[in-house]
DNA sequence: CTACTATTATCACCTGGTACTAATAGTAGT
DNA sequence: ACTACTATTAGTACCAGGTGATAATAGTAG
């Protein structure tokens, strides 16, 4: 034996990880042992093919970049009271977050309350014209965000006002008042 | 003959295009006609193979994803005098937008003042505890917004007030003042 | 010496192709 | 009607990067 089983399992784990574009006959070259090792190992590892990696690589690309960009909302969510309060969840992955420390970056949660703001609001058109946020608590990656937002005034210029107090479990994480713009219409 | 090959041809590229992942053989399905024509059609067309389109895709990805999570900065930055002042210049693609409007989401442009405002603070550690901002023009795809942010206090307890303003062109787009905090030493 | 694990070797087969050659169908020009 | 030309189809050999099954070999521990 070259590098014991297990040894060389965890760094082929490793390996194909942070390149899932390798081929087995490479990897075998690369821990020199033969094709069939790669392959066994692969099984016991429950690793698939590389053409199946760079399936999953290519179609989680098309869920993915739309988390922070084209989705209506970021985060998941979870009730809808149109102008009246909404909740949405968002999990911390390592990209929302500060590598260093793990940390969830301050936009990350300003984008979920912000998104869910405007998406409280039943009109064509609504634009953030400002708001006043607080950190009160850092969010590490792993945690679950849930934000509540609701509606606290209808003004007659055309204006929202919207509070939104993100939490992880019971502890107040995030704290928001946005003002947004409604095109048209209606006072329900 | 089905289909004209011309107009075929027009529909493949545009089928392949939205779903990269269909073979041949689907291809020659839908079209009705063999999968030798589908092959002649993508050699004329210059389309690649499947496997080809799938790991175009996949490899597009690794880049793409880090464009608003990943990335230390959004948008490019500039200029940098560290715990001074910093430039960010950020291009408003179609995903930083709502698709009705094109108008800029505001979260968007609070993500590049605010990780402008914490790359400008020179310490292991800072995080924005507390910001109030005004979306003063909505901005639309294709504008450039410049950035810039500086520090107007250093105070004691630990934290920074950082002034940023966003510009397109000589209008001013966003004002916002963060107050981050740093994690140790230094006044310089 | 045996039992057992780890490794390697073969072989048939699969998908989704490439590359090439050849046959066939349909249509237009003279 | 014959020819020229394009479009389409068919078939063959071959490729990468595998799966799945079977069998042989090496090495080590009891």
């Amino acid at each position: 034996m070259r590098v014991p089983k297990k040894e060389r399992q965890v760094e082929l784990q490793h390996t194909i990880e942070q390149n899932p574009f390798i081929t087995d006959e490479a990897l075998a070259v690369r821990f020199n042992v033969s094709i069939q090792t790669i392959r066994l190992d692969r099984m016991e590892l429950k690793i698939p093919e590389l053409r199946e990696r760079i399936k999953h690589v290519a179609t989680e690309r098309l869920d993915d970049v739309r988390t922070l960009t084209e989705s209506e909302v970021i985060g998941d969510m979870i009730d809808l009271k149109l102008d009246t309060s909404a909740i949405s969840i968002l999990e911390i992955l390592p990209e929302h977050a500060f590598s260093r420390n793990a940390i969830a970056r301050g936009h990350i949660l300003f984008a979920q309350a912000n998104s869910l703001a405007i998406a409280l609001i039943d009109d064509e058109l609504a634009l953030t014209t400002r708001a006043n946020v607080q950190f009160t608590r850092s969010v590490h990656v792993g945690e679950r965000v849930v934000a509540k937002a609701f509606v606290s005034s209808h003004r007659q210029d055309g204006r929202s006002d919207i509070n939104v107090e993100s939490y992880v479990g019971d502890e107040c994480v995030f704290i928001g008042e946005f003002t947004v713009y409604r095109s048209s219409k209606e006072e329900s």
